[in-house]
DNA sequence: TTTGAAATGTTACAATATAACATTCAAGCT
DNA sequence: AGCTTGAATGTTATATTGTAACATTTCAAA
């Protein structure tokens, strides 16, 4: 049989195929893989905090994970979880959405990259891109202005594919 | 005499000759002028809260406004700061920063463009673009994925040229 | 097995933002 | 001028997001 694509294509949402199961073992999978290889510890906390972060395709908020944390019998601090979120972010395993101060788990982890995100406001989920016109655009309207980009934001909010065909998100005219 | 450029043009951060009192004097008189074609009321404070935003070439948050007007032994609230900002928001007069959570004066006010942003992280200004490739970038990108952009967020922190050329920011080798 | 650095726990608070309701203001009408 | 009405602002209270500072625990190297 055909196997479904569990890790997401970059810039596509997650279908009615979607196995979420698989995509986040495989995600926690490649996160140790790559700890393990930089000499760093992806402890029991922050590998938790990683599965909440990564317990869908919308993006988390810091708080939303502490709930998360307190489900399991713990009495969990915002330090701690914003801990592990930095813990995260410097290691490139998840990132975050700033215009919606929240988290989401990266899809090309081990790469280094800036991350560009489509951010449906429908369905609220968030799709990873990295498109080489968009930087390169990028570095060159900053190079024309005199600037040097170390790290840029691109968050592009709209509507996804499946949100704009169906449902009642679509009450504009095209 | 040739007459200093007080509106910035775009893309680029103030020099020695910026002359910022003008630069807000026309900002000023630009905001007058499409509010009075779009019949909508720039009260008072209204455009207090447009001058303390237009205070510098920074980012500014809205707590810092909230100072600034309360400097003006007026006891505000920040609900009557935030007002001000959304109504200068949707008026296109100014632009958030979302990964500073802060606000800047728009360059380019009565025209629709999504702001573009160069954010120094050594002077802390920030400089509008409006890059017709990132522009074109993005939309091609995000149409290859099905998406549909309404909002898009673009900004580039990094070095500005005086940033980079001077100082001790440069601490690393290129 | 010590021991020192890293990780987490804990307390308290800072910074950013909004909900809900009251009051004031300003423009059009009579 | 005096009404009327919707917009704008005032006011109180609280929600949401994030951090500083110090205590304790854990884990791996010596």
């Amino acid at each position: 049989m055909a196997s479904i694509a569990a890790p997401l294509k970059l810039g596509s949402f997650p279908d009615d195929h979607h196995d979420h199961k698989k995509c986040v073992t495989q995600a926690l999978r490649q996160a140790d893989g790559i700890c393990t290889t930089r000499g760093v510890r992806l402890t029991d906390m922050r590998r938790q905090v990683f599965a909440l972060v990564w317990q869908s395709h919308n993006p988390v908020g810091a708080y939303e994970v502490l709930e998360g944390l307190r489900a399991g019998a713990k009495k969990v601090q915002p330090p701690t979880v914003y801990r592990a979120l930095e813990f995260l972010l410097a290691q490139g395993l998840i990132h975050r959405i700033e215009s919606l101060n929240a988290y989401i788990g990266c899809t090309v982890p081990g790469d280094a990259h800036a991350g560009q995100f489509l951010i449906c406001r429908d369905c609220g989920q968030a799709a990873e891109l990295i498109d080489q016109r968009i930087d390169a655009a990028i570095d060159q309207g900053a190079k024309s202005a005199g600037f040097y980009v170390e790290h840029p934001t691109v968050e592009l909010e709209g509507l996804c594919a499946h949100c704009r065909s169906t449902s009642e998100a679509n009450s504009h005219y095209e």
